[in-house]
DNA sequence: TAAGTAAATGCAACAATGTTGCGTTTAAGA
DNA sequence: TCTTAAACGCAACATTGTTGCATTTACTTA
């Protein structure tokens, strides 16, 4: 099915800003922030992507996440999507090198207990580490102990 | 040890902005938000306020989270604490309801295996849901099948 | 394919949150 | 008590996100 398809099943109009915003999202598997976006569509109102980000929110086609820096983003839903509450069956992967935030849509959040009388409705987990681009690149950098077809 | 020691012992001056912040940390253990803060303290100034929370967590007397909504909160930080990174051993709880949030200073964050050549440094783990006192008053407001002593 | 309409956009103004610079005050050691 | 680096208070600014309103546009229906 087509972005303009599902943007109108959600009951959106596919507008131009909307297929662009849209088709990012889809073709990369990535938490984008508003700042990311704004620098991908440069001439993008700020107020509109704000809209449109929130109604893909609330239509269900994209979650929103925050990173290790409490900084806001936005991630396509998994076909597989449950609806509203989507972004917490995964765990999410923020790289402290280049900032980078990842989907992984195959790790579900892992089961844990906590005492005392607390009722739990679901939780977030955020990994924090280096990407594999960066862990390559800083291998790259600093060669300490690696045979020559590792550093390439 | 008192209140005005461990302030000093971080090398910070013990002033009573200070000390009014740090004590009410120590008390309860909670995270507070910046606006709780404020509330508490009216008659502190917003950036005192800001630069004492800053200077707190840079000498690892305080550590700060993100609650649900992507909000800043401080918290203290145990006396186990292992310094810069205290607030990745353990789980924070987040009530949906009245907003507070916890520190689980015994709920030690899980182990998780991801794939992927990710490098994995720490984790973060939210949970949340309703904390006891809000699951008591939902019970309270309404009854549904509760014994008579449960209702109280 | 033209017209009608609700939805979406663009712009300005505003709010909330956090930061910086700088002159004044104060905690703590001598 | 004196000295001084640290902390404070205030104003100004930056960033992030929201709201109101006039204009434009995507989609429906004729
Ligand atoms: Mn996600
Ligand atoms: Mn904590
Ligand atoms: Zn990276
Ligand atoms: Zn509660």
């Amino acid at each position: 099915m087509d972005i303009v398809q599902q943007i109108r099943d959600k009951g959106l109009k596919a507008t131009p800003a909307r297929q662009l915003v849209y088709g990012e999202l889809t073709r990369s598997h990535m938490a984008f922030s508003h700042a990311e976006l704004e620098a991908l569509f440069i001439d993008m109102d700020r107020v509109t992507l704000y809209r449109i980000l929130k109604d893909f929110e609330d239509a269900g086609l994209v979650h929103k996440v925050f990173d290790t820096q409490g900084s806001t983003r936005f991630a396509i839903c998994h076909h597989t999507c449950p609806g509203k509450h989507h972004a917490e069956n995964h765990v999410h992967f923020n790289c402290n090198d280049c900032g980078k935030m990842f989907c992984l849509q195959a790790v579900q959040t892992p089961e844990i207990n906590i005492p005392g009388g607390f009722k739990v409705a679901g939780m977030h987990t955020l990994i924090y580490g280096s990407c594999e681009k960066c862990n390559h690149q800083s291998e790259t950098n600093f060669p300490v102990n690696k045979t020559d077809e590792l550093i390439e």
